[in-house]
This record gives C-alpha cells, sequence and structure tokens, in this order.
DNA sequence: ATCAACCTTGACATCATGTCAGGGTCAAGA
DNA sequence: TCTTGACCCTGACATGATGTCAAGGTTGAT
C-alpha cells in the first residue's frame, strides 16, 4: 500500500507518518524498485495505534513507550497502566489549569459593563501587580 | 531599571522581554549610553500587563489586541469583554477536550488489570480501528 | 588589575505539524 | 506516442513561546 492510501485509511498525514519514521515510532517500510514506500497490513495498524494514543493526547515520546510496551511480550500490564494513568493525571491537571484560567478570567469580566463606556474592569485587572 | 531588575520585578524572563521588544509588544526603551536598555515604571507596568494575559492563557497575539485597546482611550469596555469572552469560550473548549481524552482513557484503563500478565486492553484499544 | 555579575546580539533547540519547491513516476485518454 | 493529472520523493522553512548557549562588552567592588 503506497503511503498516500495508508494516510487515507488511517487519517495520518503523508507528512506526519514520514516524520514517524523518521523518528523512529514507525520502522523503515519496504521500498517499492521506484522509490515509493510499501505499507504492510502490521505497519497500517501500527499508524492506526500512534494516531489514536494521539487522539489521546499522548506525546511521541509517550508513545515510543507505548509502542515499547506494545511489541513487547514479556510486558506487564501494570507497566502499561503506569504510563496510562500517569497521563490520564496529566491531563486532569492542565484541564483544571485551564479551567482555572477561564474562571479567573470570568471574575474579570464580570465586572465590565460591556458598554460604549472606555472603562473597563479587565484592562486595570490585567495591569495590576499580581502575586508571583 | 536595567532588563535585569525588570525581569526580577515582573517574573519575565530577559529572554521573553527582548522577544517582546522584538515582535512590537514592547516599545523600544531608552538606551544607556552603554547601550543597555533602560526601563520607565510604564514599560514595567505594561510588562506586568503581558505577563498576567499570559497567565490567564491569551496568547501574544490576543495580548497585542487587548494592548491595542488599553492604549486606545476611545475603547469602549464591550470590545475588552468581547475579546476575553471568546477566550475565555476557548479555555472552556480546551478544557473540556482535556477531560474528553482523559474520561476515554480512564475507560480504557479501567479493563486493565494493571498486574504481571500481559494482556491489557489499554494496548488493544489503542490498536483498534477507530472512527475519526 | 582582576573578577563576578551584569548587559548585548545572534543562533540553535524544543514539539507536532503544515506547506512549498523542485523534482521523479505512473496510468489513462487523445 | 504524447500529454495530463495524480501520485510519490527529499529537503527546507514556518509556526508559538520559551530556553539555552556562545562570544563579547560594561560595571562595580575588591
Amino acid at each position: 500500500m503506497n503511503i498516500g492510501q495508508a494516510s487515507k485509511t488511517t487519517g495520518v498525514s503523508e507528512r506526519m507518518i514520514r516524520h514517524y519514521e523518521r523518528v523512529g515510532l514507525m520502522p523503515p517500510p519496504d521500498r517499492r524498485d521506484n522509490g515509493y514506500r510499501d505499507y504492510s497490513p502490521q505497519s497500517v495498524e501500527r499508524l492506526r495505534f500512534i494516531a489514536n494514543a494521539r487522539d489521546l493526547g499522548f506525546s511521541l515520546e509517550e508513545i515510543a513507550t507505548l509502542l515499547g510496551l506494545w511489541d513487547d511480550r514479556e510486558r506487564t500490564s501494570s507497566e502499561v497502566k503506569t504510563v496510562a494513568l500517569a497521563h490520564a493525571e496529566d491531563l486532569g491537571r492542565k484541564a483544571a489549569a485551564l479551567e482555572a484560567m477561564r474562571s479567573a478570567l470570568l471574575d474579570l469580566a464580570e465586572g465590565c459593563s460591556g458598554d460604549n463606556r472606555p472603562d473597563c474592569p479587565i484592562l486595570s485587572g490585567l495591569a495590576e501587580r499580581r502575586p508571583r
């Protein structure tokens, strides 16, 4: 299967398929006589694994770890679970941080009349000195 | 005030102070005879504005807009509020996306025994074809 | 005079991804 | 057979916000 087809069936752009190869997430595929990459069903499955992991917010580095475990028949499920739960915690922290920003911003905006006068507590709030 | 002092009192790194100047968020400061940047209290206040806005997750581009409004005595508070609320919505969307990832990941991890056997629904889940 | 702590500019690195340039290849229709 | 359009190749530059390093000039205190 050519790279275009692999891209279509996995939703991974050709650019990123080549990138994953370069950084070692994907093994160098077979090449046809003309130099075109030729992907096996196994490679496509691996691409899908990467795409799914990206959709769950894993970094390429974390995905390298997951692929290593996937490839390793001696892995223990606890190793996998550890990586997954650590990432879930990370996601939770990041979501909470964004929510905290949102809440602080809404607090500021609450006092803003939003009419055509220039006075605005949002701007004055942003200009104030804040702890750290 | 030298850049080091400005950095200390605002918490903005020297690197970023120079960067904000380069991209036009900060006006070019006065220079001493030796070429050192010399910051006025007004400049320091502007730096603090930027730092606070960054803490609320505004991009430098959004901050440019906010600074433009801050500088403009003819602004209306509704212009400011519009920018702020749009960003709050953005933050909410991003937080929700992270939470959705987290929840999907925890769903996967729930079925994983986390012991020393190799079977792991997290890995098989990641390998499955998913609607994208 | 020396030394540490400043300051200067410039360049390279990060991370995941897009896009473009300048080519080669292939298949189908005229 | 020639052309056309859809593929494919590599390499390079861009993004955003930030860090870090290099190589040099300045200042202030001993």
